[in-house]
DNA sequence: TGCTATACGTAAGGACACTACGTATTAAAC
DNA sequence: GTTTAATACGTAGTGTCCTTACGTATAGCA
């Protein structure tokens, strides 16, 4: 399984992107997004989600609904804010400028200490 | 600042990264290198770095040496051992995994329900 | 003499991942 | 008909680790 850091590191990100794109999702759906998304190496467990999510709603990052499904389920549905879309925003430009980083770093040839 | 989240998911493989180039460094200096190498995103204060480093070497993923510096400061220098090495290409790795998930999420467009 | 840069360290508080568990419904398998 | 798996939500407790705020010490410069 992928570190601790990692999922904290990302999973906000993943949720906002999906929904800024979905009108809406809920919980087990988002997890097999993800899932999915990465090809299978991303794979949460419904108890490290469910926090996340109640978070991001007490952050005013998404906003939700309950609904009864077509299947007869009780589903609390998600859609992503405004305040959501800017906090998107910003963590992809944080994401890049890391990634960024990551990459020269990799890539070092011994001129450290010429920087 | 950059969010601590982002911080527990680089630190390590910024570290790792920078020793495996360099033969050895030391505290005050990867900082510097880490600030230089992110052009300014990325400024560790040095009570975030040490924690680490120390987490690191009870790990065997570094050994260090104490040296007396040419400009006469006490140093803890740090290199890279071969756990150190393994970790760094695991490490590499995931993040490739998770940068190629954040950017398939970025890119959504309304295609989720197929997949 | 005092300030800044260099260089290391720890303590305490807080945030949050993760496991384990609990509840409930539907559909399929046996 | 009964069990199992999939669907769907939730919380409690443990542990990890970031972050701030300190503390120590030396060198160089104004």
């Amino acid at each position: 399984m992928l570190p601790a850091a990692i999922h904290a590191a990302t999973n906000k990100s993943l949720i906002l992107a999906i929904l800024a794109k979905c009108e809406e999702s809920y919980g087990y759906e988002i997890i097999q997004l993800v899932q999915s998304l990465s090809e299978g190496a991303i794979q949460w467990k419904d108890g490290m989600l469910y926090p996340v999510l109640h978070r991001m709603e007490k952050d005013r990052l998404v906003a939700t609904r309950w609904e009864i499904a077509e299947n007869g389920r009780k589903r609390k549905y998600y859609r992503i804010t405004k305040n959501g879309h800017e906090a998107l925003a910003e963590l992809k430009l944080q994401w890049e400028q890391v990634n960024s980083t990551m990459n020269r770093a990799w890539q070092l040839k011994m001129r450290l200490a010429s920087n």
